[in-house]
DNA sequence: GCCGCCAGTATTTTT
DNA sequence: TACTGGCGGC
């Protein structure tokens, strides 16, 4: 810890400050992730805070874990007992110690988008409901948004007095909470009311976390709502020992709930509080951070603020405007490789878009270039069909009254029981006010069952078995057991059709995290791996070290930081979205929008590559489009004019004839595939565009490998710097910033951390433990 | 009770 | 285009 002078002064501040409110407004690229660790790393050396004293929030188990691996990495045991979790994590640590208090078991079951929307189906069908007028989707929209802001059903019914719809949506919303507590579940949402419900209804509890936060820290905090605040507010108690970290132009997330007031208004929370700005940028090339600059200063609901940067401006922005959305991913992926050649890893390079489903076209083309490649977001693991159908089998055993799983389950693999059967059971249960399940165990009792009650005995005496089993097998033996006994694995095997060897492959990789939880939890039981693997996001499975490109939405790029960015589908319409455009409030949502680009851009270190095409095929419709007005923001002099491949300058180029742009052109020679299967070949020059786009018919798999075990903690801490393996001036290469000169070695803690001079990437300092760097 | 076909709908972003 | 739910035939 002797390296506080490398902090500017108001990061010094930043770690330093740490009694009462701090507002720290750190800009994109800032350090503020060092100030947070340097701070917590300041509270337990200099200050005497003991670890378990300290709490820090962040959005993504990813991030998380970083934080608790930087912490480590200068703390070492030191750092142990810091709670460092994501708001719903830590709502599910406080929920299984203290949910009996809201009339909840510990082994409560988590409900995801699908359970929710399962839910509200049968509710909306329940009710007789117009289902036109009543779409879940809706109607759990209007209640999320309502738990975002604290509203209980009965308010929200009070509320609606006089509105027909939000009459109806009121006694959906107080008939859905009834069916979750039924089924001992939470959705999403309900994490975070329930603990606030919790805390500010409880004192003891209240009183016990009090006693347990000294210091709470909160990342991203642009993006918290309101029951997220009133959490934290609740948390932080008399101390006020709260320090939150945010950027309110990376606001992104007003559709889930953020509330920005919660950054604009924190000093009128907390009035004595200190307010720290982080301006300058150690990310981005002068001309990189020109152009962020320059789009966001468009908006005006904001916090004036000026991020600047010591280093060069760097090369030209490069903007290149083609006539269709197969061309942008083709001239992507070119550059992405001639990049390589001249020595850039593909670790090195990402590209970001608006919607998911931009995705496609790209990893056709890498998967036909043979460059490795990986798609963050889209479907999550977890979704997945198989895998909810495993996990919907965990859950029977963990939690009997989970009716929507057992549902789910019954029946699949096919045991004979029908809708028929299944219905009289269901109305047996409701009459008897008992679950599914139980109305289940009774069949026999059912006298209208008839044969169907035999295999329904089969089902319950296996679940019951299993019940027996979960107590002595670890989890993954338990997985396998069922799928084996259950005939599920045989089923998915049986069937020969590509999706279903994925699926099989997605059961095994499913057993294999289930191993890795049983080896490396604290103290592994079934609730909480059903619980931690319900908040996994995908974002979670991304690791640094891996040389490959990253394709992931400009929402997921949030956080992270790549030497070359590309930026595609910029056009208007599709960024800013149509809906954005075209909304009621259009400049406020036209304000998020450009958020987000200013998001994208300041992703860059050292590259950014604009791309935008005048024609893509949307629903199978091809729409023709003109330059984002995000990127007509961007001042003419950033662009290169002589760029390769560049449009030269020609930035307002409108007025393609349509004959031209169907015609669909490849706009090179000499496409050949590389080193791929050669499945998709050469150039599409002469192909149709509806040719090319309906090559498309499955995605692969991106593959989620597990780590075998230990994030390297302890490397090199032999005597002098022997196990690092190179020292001084030795060139050593990194796999996500690529070669450079080892500048400096200073000893931090158990770890050392080294300065690198990096040909492309520039100057970094990193921690030797988890750099991962290697001699050449 | 099961399977397959048809029609309607959706795509903005996700912990 | 692509997914889902509903419906009808076996």
């Amino acid at each position: 810890m002797n390296d506080y002078e490398s902090l500017n002064e108001p990061q010094r501040e930043g770690v330093f400050t740490t009694e009462g409110a701090v507002l720290l407004l750190a800009g994109a690229g800032s350090g503020k992730t060092r100030v947070i660790t340097y701070r917590i790393a300041h509270l337990i050396k200099d200050e005497n805070v003991q670890p378990w004293n300290i709490l820090a929030i962040t959005f993504t188990n990813k991030a998380a874990g970083e934080m608790k691996e930087r912490i480590e990495g200068i703390l070492g045991q030191d750092s142990l007992g810091i709670w460092v979790s994501t708001f719903h994590s830590l709502c599910v640590r406080i929920l299984r110690k203290f949910a009996p208090r809201l009339g909840y078991d510990e082994n409560f079951t988590i409900y995801d988008a699908d359970d929710q929307k399962t839910l509200m189906r049968n509710l909306i069908k329940r009710n007789e409901l117009d289902p036109k007028m009543f779409r879940e989707k809706g109607v759990l929209g209007e209640i999320s948004h309502a738990k975002d802001e604290l509203i209980s059903s009965v308010d929200y019914a009070r509320n609606a007095a006089g509105d027909p719809y939000k009459t109806v949506v009121g006694r959906l919303y107080r008939e859905y909470q009834g069916e979750l507590q039924k089924n001992n579940a939470f959705d999403f949402d309900d994490l975070i009311v329930k603990t606030v419900n919790l805390l500010s209804t409880d004192p003891e509890v209240k009183a016990y976390y009090n006693d347990r936060f000294h210091y709470i820290m909160v990342d991203e905090y642009q993006d918290t709502n309101t029951a997220q605040f009133e959490l934290v507010r609740l948390l932080t108690g008399e101390r006020k020992n709260l320090c939150v970290v945010g950027d309110d132009d990376q606001s992104i997330y007003k559709f889930r709930g953020a509330n920005i007031y919660n950054i604009l208004n924190f000093e009128k929370f907390f009035p004595e509080a200190k307010v720290i700005k982080l301006e300058e940028n150690y990310r981005s090339t002068g001309n990189i951070l020109a152009a962020a600059n320059a789009v966001i200063k468009n908006n005006r609901g904001r916090k004036e603020k000026a991020l600047w940067t010591q280093k060069e401006a760097g090369d030209s922005i490069i903007l290149k405007v083609v006539d269709s959305a197969p061309e942008e991913a083709e001239y992507i992926v070119n550059e992405v490789r001639k990049a390589y050649k001249r020595g850039e890893p593909f670790g090195s390079q990402a590209i970001l878009y608006r919607t998911n489903a931009q995705s496609r076209l790209l990893e056709e083309r890498f998967v036909a270039a043979g460059i490795p490649y990986k798609i963050v977001g889209g479907v999550n693991f977890y979704s997945r069909k198989e895998i909810k159908d495993v996990l919907a089998y965990l859950k029977t055993i963990d939690n009997g009254q989970d009716d929507l799983s057992v549902m789910r389950i019954i029946n699949v693999p096919k045991r004979g029981i029908g809708a028929t059967s299944l219905g009289k059971v269901a109305d047996y249960a409701q009459r008897g006010d008992i679950s599914l399940y139980e109305g289940l165990c009774d069949a026999e009792r059912i006298g209208s069952l008839g044969a169907a009650a035999k295999k329904i005995n089969g089902f319950v005496n296996f679940i019951s078995v299993a019940r027996a089993r979960a107590k002595t097998m670890s989890i993954a033996q338990l997985i396998r057991w069922i799928v084996e006994e259950t005939g599920y694995l045989e089923e998915l095997k049986k069937e020969d059709k590509e999706e279903d060897t994925d699926r099989v492959e997605n059961v095994e990789e499913f057993i294999n995290k289930a191993a890795d939880y049983d080896e490396n939890a604290e103290d592994p039981t079934l609730s909480g791996f059903l619980q931690e693997v319900m908040l996994v996001a995908d974002i979670d499975s991304l690791e640094d070290d891996k040389d490959y490109v990253v394709l992931m939405t400009l929402h997921g790029a949030k956080g992270l930081e790549f030497p070359r960015v590309f930026l595609a589908g910029m056009e208007d319409g599709l960024f800013p979205s149509f809906m954005s455009i075209t909304s009621d409030n259009s400049q406020e949502e036209l304000e998020e929008e450009r958020r987000l680009c200013y998001v994208g851009i300041t992703r860059a270190m050292n590259n950014l590559v604009i791309t935008s095409a005048r024609s893509r095929l949307v629903r199978g419709e091809l729409q023709y489009s003109r330059l984002s007005r995000f990127v007509e923001e961007i001042p003419n002099e950033l662009f290169g004019g002589d760029n390769p491949g560049n449009t030269g300058g020609r930035r307002r180029t409108e007025g393609r004839s349509a004959s031209e742009v169907l015609g669909g052109r490849g706009f090179g020679s000499g496409q050949n595939s590389y080193g791929g299967d050669g499945s998709y070949g050469g150039a599409s020059s002469g192909r149709s565009l509806s040719s090319i786009a309906g090559k498309v018919t499955k995605r692969p798999v991106s593959s989620i490998t597990m780590k075998a075990s230990s994030p390297a903690k302890n490397i090199g801490s032999a005597g002098g710097n022997g196990g690092l393996g190179y020292e001084i001036g030795d060139r050593v290469r990194h796999m996500k910033f690529g070669q450079g000169t080892v500048k400096n070695i200073v000893s931090g803690g158990r770890d050392y951390e080294v300065t690198v001079d990096f040909d492309t990437a520039g100057i970094k300092k990193m921690f030797a433990g988890f750099a991962k760097l290697e001699k050449i």
